[in-house]
DNA sequence: TATCAATATGGTAGCGCTAACATTTGACAA
DNA sequence: TTGTCAAATGTTAGCGCTACCATATTGATA
């Protein structure tokens, strides 16, 4: 007889936590009613639904979210994948993302790239390997095994912080325009030798783009747009530094328009130590909008971008596409806004 | 025949991308040759992980980490729950995990409480269910519910930044003693009418720990140890405010003992703004050692914790006890060190 | 009461991988 | 050559869940 062969049971021993089936033996429904119960409550009739639910508390039952991704090929990862976690910026747009993801049972994976675009391909790979539903990435440059992956991957790709030619969904503000609009309001004030300070620009290269659009407001009025870049990262140390450098190799500049608010802010306090007059002797700018901008000293002017925002636009974006809904836009410009402070 | 009986398949779509079983067949090995060349690389013959590994590239293979950890029982995942992103606190004592994880392949799964332990609860039962190799939690303070879950699980868990009495690994420093040095060196200095501020301490209780220590020693000295606590979270508006309320009601105060840096330098600002003269009029004190204590004037007197430390040392022992290596000792204090600035 | 759709539940076969055990290969000594 | 043993590779059966299809139950209608 076929039944009389014994097939050795080869014991493995498993997480030992219980199972969806021990909570449907103790409720006396089958496996897949006990599933149903978990993911859609509403098709298992309240009765056999109390049941599952009263025979999960009794087993302690806890789920097991890896078997149930691998078995749907839906995994409610969302892949968020960040130059840098030390830069506030970033946490912000990160906040505003869990807080929508969390709502419907996302689980967001972190990391960060030190703005190493080998190590953002690595990120990405990782990431893909876990099955993400969703992919967040910051910036519109990839290297070139990067945007082949991308390119193939059929989930919903967001690229964040700038706008521009994106491969999929596509939030963020105007960076060179951004640069533009501080450069107009500085000639506007009366500014002809404006200095634009950056650190690292090779790697933050949305402050090139800044850059970009401050010197083209200035060479349209004739001036020049003189470049000091920092070596280090962009701390209030570099800032302070950054201010001595310029009024050593620039004596003449009457503005320096900073590529973030951490460098402003250390030129602002290192100027009040040093007894440099801001604005009299030079004026400065941010930009990012930081609180800190706003508790010193004469106070900051800075562009404010509204990174919460981002997060949310982008889950929002993301959340639609998942769950078959049509997106109206692709492409969304969150804006910006200058604010005026004492600085500038 | 029984082979005669036609068992129709039942296909699924799967996730469409190449498996192990693809790149077996293009290799001619088996599947779990290219298993161990994934996993233990070693084990397998050069020339036979050079074959495979030619047709993991050929056929564009993606390893499946969802499928990996469910039938091994070990996900490789690190959950580490924290109270707040906002507070770059936490945000160095992550970047020293995800320093030391991410060498050996393992991917952090980061939660934030919003300082509600109820959230945390749910987060932990989140991450439970994803399989997590070890958790790392901050604080020692747990609900009920949770206790019980985490009394029950069998991994590795850290509770961080606070040392005392832990369920397993224990990474931290002791609160009460950065309390009382602080409150020993304003003594010291002289000062004798102390109030101690802290933001929102019913959550903040490792400020609550701090503030014991500082009474302490203040009551130890014949002295009162008077607290003013603010409903706001601790930000520089909050510590600016925190300023104008001492400055009211213990209009007498020569020093003030600030929870943290975060709040310390909005009253330090605020000062300036007003003023007020720091230390001649009142001293002022902190605790975190952040960066802009150092770059405002006067400087903030403080105390650093080793937050990175903390992170990377935690990552250590975790790493150690799921490589199977024995722990010297599952609590370890990382201590502190008191900066003296120009501010008290 | 018979009929039929709509609703609720169940059986089975995977998802893609690795643990456990089984077998083959090869290097070297006898 | 043969035997021995370690190293390399293979076979099989799950890990815990859900997709897919099938069946049972219900309730409204003829």
């Amino acid at each position: 007889m076929s039944n009389s062969i014994q097939k050795p049971k080869r014991p493995r021993k498993g997480s030992m936590q219980p199972t969806i089936a021990d909570v449907a033996r103790e409720a006396e429904v089958s496996a897949i009613t006990v599933s149903r119960v978990l993911n859609a409550p509403d098709s298992v009739r309240a009765k056999t639904r109390a049941r599952v639910e009263a025979a999960i508390d009794k087993v302690g039952y806890v789920r097991n979210m890896l078997a149930g991704s691998l078995a749907s090929a839906n995994s409610r990862f969302i892949a968020v994948v960040v130059p840098s976690l030390s830069n506030i910026v970033f946490i912000e747009v990160i906040e505003g993302l869990q807080n929508e993801f969390e709502k419907y049972g996302y689980q967001i994976l972190l990391g960060n790239t030190d703005y190493d675009l080998e190590r953002e391909c690595q990120l990405v790979r990782t990431f893909l390997g876990w099955s993400s539903s969703a992919l967040v990435i910051t910036g519109l440059r990839h290297n070139d095994a990067c945007q082949k992956i991308l390119g193939q991957w059929p989930n919903p790709i967001a690229e964040i912080m700038e706008l521009g030619e994106a491969l999929d969904i596509n939030v963020g503000l105007d960076h060179p325009e951004a640069g533009r609009c501080m450069a107009r309001y500085l000639l506007d004030r009366g500014y002809q030798r404006i200095a634009y300070v950056a650190a690292q620009m090779a790697n933050d290269y949305r402050a090139r783009l800044r850059y970009e659009g401050h010197r083209e407001i200035l060479e349209a009025a004739g001036l020049e747009a003189p470049l000091i870049e920092m070596d280090q990262l962009g701390q209030f140390e570099t800032g302070a530094q950054a201010l001595d450098k310029v009024r050593a190799e620039l004596p003449d500049a009457d503005a320096i328009h900073f590529a973030n608010d951490d460098l402003a802010t250390g030129a602002i306090l290192h100027a009040q130590r040093r007894g440099i007059r801001v604005p009299e002797d030079v004026a400065i700018a941010g930009f990012n909008g930081l609180a800190i901008g706003q508790h010193i000293s004469p106070t900051l002017t800075t562009i404010r971008s509204p990174r919460e925002t981002i997060g949310r636009l982008t889950a929002h974006a993301i959340i639609a596409r998942l769950e078959g809904q049509p997106l109206a836009t692709l492409s969304h410009d969150v804006g910006f806004e200058l604010h005026a402070g004492e600085s500038a």
